[in-house]
DNA sequence: AAACTCTGTTTCCAATAGTGAACCGACCCA
DNA sequence: TGGGTCGGTTCACTATTGGAAACAGAGTTT
């Protein structure tokens, strides 16, 4: 063996590298969510455009795919990168947390403009805070200023009409069963443009990250 | 195939994620880590053991590097994947993003027991997934298995009435308004118990980390 | 300027990835 | 038993990648 390559092997050690490209277990990791799907490599071939003879290969370690036949597979079969690298991935089981609320049974927060009803108020730690609204507000003028608060929000009409303001659009109008989706650091402001007062439903997410 | 794997495909659509093989970036990205911390191809060969004419054409986006030169580069350069694959900096600091869906204008996507109609999905990298469904499925039986993905779920049913199965709980009669939120890999299942199919509301959370 | 050096690109070729077709069980079903 | 299908592997061939060396351009030095 050549000077050299203990050279390099000593070098590479002491910059506390990994020893050497890994073993490469992209082809178990393959096979693994391939099987946990139940696809056949047909499937497989379908969905990424790959051919099924390539495919097998890449599972059995027999050919290292070339990036763009990466691109494929974790476009064609909806996972990403980490998905397909992190060997057997225990998931983190934040498991079998549920919160039932019955119609009507929410938690009241009554503002002059909104009615807010609160929905899942028992599940603290979860990543998205639903609520229902019966919109009170006849006119824009009744806002002292722009609703905004970080993150993104969605919101449909369950009964009557609104009409959304936005910072940085025209108003909209929406009826019965419409839906949005907007970033909620958007100033944004609703009025019931229906006799009755409208009543959607919103769901935001929790701003902190992750 | 499974009911399970429509629902994932539906969602993975509804995430947003482009069709197919996007325009691979990855030489620019390279490029400019290279760059940024002023190495040049020779440090770079030296680093990843990869030649120099390689890394140029890679740069260049002239060939598209197999798994294992990837590998030697991540390795090499001490860096990981996701920072070689986010695009060119663009930190989405993206505000006053909207989206809307009129009535029954979502995407649908059929399935054997549930009929899907995504909500707001022009909006790429949205943190929650919106969608209408109408439960077709009338008996647990339909199903071949849990129906099972990342993250959270919120529901709300619309219209008739259904039952939640779920993997840990008793089975769930819900009717018009009620709501619910639970950990959506927690298997779960819907069907309607009602005269007519009926109509839920749901939002999930994306659970893929960028 | 010529000679040298350091950079990134291009050329040419050997090595290898990707493909369709053939092949091989295993499992129906009559 | 003799077809049929279905899932996966292997084969023969083509397309593409990866490497050594040659090339090209921009400074430096003499």
């Amino acid at each position: 063996m050549p000077a050299n390559t203990d050279q390099q092997a000593a070098l590479r050690i002491a910059s506390g590298r990994k020893p050497f490209v890994e073993p490469l277990r992209l082809g178990e990791r393959l096979k693994e969510i391939r099987l946990s799907n139940q696809w056949t490599l047909e499937d497989v071939s379908q969905r990424t455009g790959l051919a099924r003879s390539t495919l097998s290969k890449i599972e059995n370690n027999q050919i290292s795919p070339t990036f763009t036949a990466v691109q494929k597979l974790i476009n064609g079969l909806g996972i990403d990168l980490p998905q397909l690298l992190t060997p057997p991935k225990v998931q983190t089981r934040t498991m079998g947390r549920r919160d039932l609320t019955r119609q009507g049974e929410g938690e009241r927060h009554p503002t002059p403009t909104y009615e807010h009803e609160l929905l899942s108020c028992e599940l603290a730690q979860k990543r998205m805070i639903p609520f229902k609204t019966i919109v009170r507000a006849r006119s824009f003028e009744e806002f002292s200023e722009w609703v905004r608060h970080d993150g993104e929000e969605f919101l449909m009409v369950l009964e009557g009409e609104i009409r959304l303001y936005t910072e940085f659009y025209e108003p909209l109008q929406l009826s019965r069963g419409d839906s949005i989706y907007f970033d909620s650091d958007m100033g944004h402001a609703l009025v019931s443009v229906s006799e009755d007062d409208a009543v959607v439903l919103s769901v935001c997410t929790r701003g902190d990250a992750v």
